[in-house]
DNA sequence: CCGGACTCCTGGTTGC
DNA sequence: TGCAACCAGGAGTCCG
């Protein structure tokens, strides 16, 4: 569900509360959102529980929170370089991150951290999800290719960096793409080639360079896979500058509100309306397993142009 | 490398 | 009203 500016809006929301925190206990109440844990249940608890996060980073889709390295205990003696760790988070099509007092419940918690900060006191995460695609593991930091010195959980290692990274390199996606023999939104959804970007958002971004879902991307020009680029970017931006996009209670910031880019839709969901530009109806068609909704006037497949 | 099929799931909405 | 079919923001794996 969630895309790049819905977990962004969840990764600025958690920042301030759960830096600092101290993890006070941890409740596994499904284990099928522990997927992507390496270990059992209560290997995830043991790691957690005593530990203190450093903070909220987000590569894409994914969320993660640092851990300080643990206190030393006598049983486990430090023999020198501890693994550096973090709580990754992914939110799949229905994750919830809602921070709570320590007295509220929330329908389909299936995992509760018990969060006590220095200045904040007690607090309560809940991590809710109603399909279980999302999960949470406790991973091992390792260095990226992609920026000096950068770390990153393991298993978000393959992510590409999202548009709006500071570090995200424009000609290295232009000229990757240019290679890719592929249609362009199939390219726009593969997080190994650029991340944040989902079905919303790619719909939307094609609509706004007034390209067809499924123009190869080989065939695009460099100014409009330029234009491309500029659109996505534009319109992840505006939709976190409006606190993301929410259709019902599905998507919700960590204190339980709606974003309200829904408002501002021109493609995604507006099938059989008049497209904003033209006038003529915006068509669905199955595509990978789900919808594209596009204009099939302004956004047509176009030749190549001839070389020479 | 590429595309398609299929997997993991629950629950709200639509249609008969 | 009841019930089945369909739909949903993601991402991984396997196979041809």
């Amino acid at each position: 569900m969630p895309e790049l500016p819905e977990v962004e809006v969840v990764r600025a929301g958690l920042a301030p509360a759960v830096s600092g925190s101290h993890v006070a206990s941890v409740t596994v109440f499904d284990e099928r959102s522990l997927r992507r844990h390496a270990g059992p249940s209560e290997d995830f608890v043991d790691r957690l529980e005593g530990r203190t996060i450093v903070s909220a980073e987000r590569r894409g889709k994914f969320l993660w929170l640092p851990l300080a390295a643990p206190e030393p205990v006598e049983a486990r003696a430090s023999t020198g370089s501890a693994t550096a760790e973090a709580l990754v988070v992914h939110l799949g099509m229905s994750g919830q991150v809602l921070l709570r007092d320590r007295t509220t419940d929330d329908r389909l918690t299936r995992i509760r951290l018990e969060l006590d900060h220095p200045d904040h006191g007690p607090l309560r995460l809940n991590f809710v999800d109603q399909r279980i695609f999302g999960s949470m593991a406790v991973d091992e930091m390792i260095e990226t290719t992609d920026a000096p010195g950068a770390l990153v959980p393991s298993q978000v290692a393959h992510i590409a960096r999202d548009p709006l990274d500071e570090w995200f390199d424009d000609r290295l996606f232009l000229d990757r793409l240019a290679r890719r023999n592929t249609g362009v939104k199939r390219a726009l959804l593969d997080q190994t080639l650029l991340s944040g970007v989902g079905n919303i958002y790619a719909d939307e971004a094609l609509w706004a360079a007034r390209i067809h879902y499924d123009q190869p991307t080989s065939t695009l020009s460099r100014p409009r896979a330029k234009l491309l680029l500029a659109e996505v970017r534009l319109v992840l931006e505006k939709a976190l500058g409006e606190g993301g996009t929410s259709f019902d209670a599905q998507y919700v910031n960590v204190n339980g509100a709606s974003g309200y880019f829904s408002h501002s839709l021109n493609a995604y969901g507006q099938q059989g309306k008049p497209c904003p530009r033209c006038g003529r109806p915006i068509i669905r068609e199955s595509f990978m397993n789900r919808g594209s909704h596009f204009c099939a006037f302004c956004q047509r497949v176009r030749a190549p142009r001839a070389a020479g």
